[in-house]
DNA sequence: CGGGACTCCTGCCAGC
DNA sequence: TGCTGGCAGGAGTCCC
């Protein structure tokens, strides 16, 4: 489920309730999540201080005292909820949780309680369990397996049309799948590949080499790049898209959404010309796309 | 090597 | 109402 907009949306979220704070206990369900829980997990992390966290394409990184980095990933359905130490909004809107006698008995999908020096809790939820949890030192994040060959993050100063143009370079795959390659670049997923190549009114089905023609102006490739930025910073701006199980660490949707242009509306008259929306397979996923806007 | 199919897991929805 | 099949936002592996 999530993507660039919604893994940003939870790291700002989270970052004013922990940051600074020591990670008081941590209490892991004993179900393994994509990747196996790593050893001493909990002992591990007990009594560190947690000085950041950063997101890196569709990673959260939490940067640790002591040279330890804690890396998460939310798969499809992972979320991380904060109930606050003083009191304050719960899980669902409107309800109301007084720590620490309150405090609620983990859900059957709860598979990570940590639990701050000032009572606050943050609680990761996944019933999927396509997630996963990593430790590792800080020094070595650019080495990690799941980190090491990602593509630039698109809202960052390396995704040009350039790069861009050269990741195209060649490539038979429709651009739709080059675009989810998370080596051409880094946090793209199904729905904003979707809305950004509707924008800049590029098939899914065109290849990747066809937006770059050796030699000539790739015209096509600049706007992509250019709408796949605008696309990325309005969902961050709507605190990102909830279909199902994204939220905000508040338990809030996001609003993103309520502006798809094609993103799930097969049928559905397009915005800028009116003839139906398609949804097609490509790559085992579903595209979007409208037939005679994008060529 | 590039590219497609398949896999992990549960929930939800449409259709019968 | 209740079952069944298909589908879902990710990413690694395997095989051609």
């Amino acid at each position: 489920m999530p993507e660039l907009p919604e893994v940003e949306t939870v790291a700002r979220g989270l970052a004013p309730h922990v940051r600074g704070r020591r990670i008081i206990s941590v209490t892991r369900s004993d179900k393994a999540l994509r990747l196996p829980w790593p050893d001493d997990f909990a002992a591990r992390l007990e009594g560190a201080r947690i000085k950041a966290i950063a997101r890196r394409a569709k990673f959260l990184l939490w940067r640790l005292e002591g040279g330890m980095s804690l890396l998460s990933h939310l798969g499809m359905s992972g979320r991380f909820t904060v109930l606050p130490g003083g009191g304050g909004k719960a899980r669902g809107l409107g309800e109301f949780y007084f720590h620490p006698a309150a405090a609620p008995e983990p859900g059957p999908h709860d598979h990570l309680t940590l639990v701050l020096d000032d009572q606050t809790r943050v609680i990761y939820t996944d019933p999927r369990r396509f997630g996963f949890f990593d430790l590792l030192a800080t020094e070595a994040e650019g080495r990690h397996p799941m980190l090491a060959r990602l593509g630039p993050e698109p809202l960052g100063a390396q995704f040009t049309a350039a790069h861009l143009a050269s990741a195209c370079q060649g490539r038979r795959a429709p651009i739709k799948s080059v675009l989810l390659d998370q080596k051409t670049v880094a946090g793209l997923g199904n729905i904003y590949v979707c809305e950004a190549l509707f924008r800049a009114r590029i098939s899914p089905k065109r290849t990747a080499a066809s937006l770059a023609p050796t030699g000539r102006p790739a015209v096509r490739i600049g706007r992509l790049v250019a709408q796949i930025r605008a696309v990325l910073r309005e969902a961050i701006a709507a605190g990102g898209s909830t279909l199902r199980d994204h939220a905000q660490v508040s338990g809030e949707a996001g609003g993103f959404q309520q502006h798809f242009s094609v993103y799930g509306r097969a049928g559905e008259p397009c915005e800028a010309c009116g003839r139906p929306i398609r949804r097609i397979t490509q790559c085992g996923r579903s595209s979007f796309y409208c037939p005679a806007c994008q060529r």
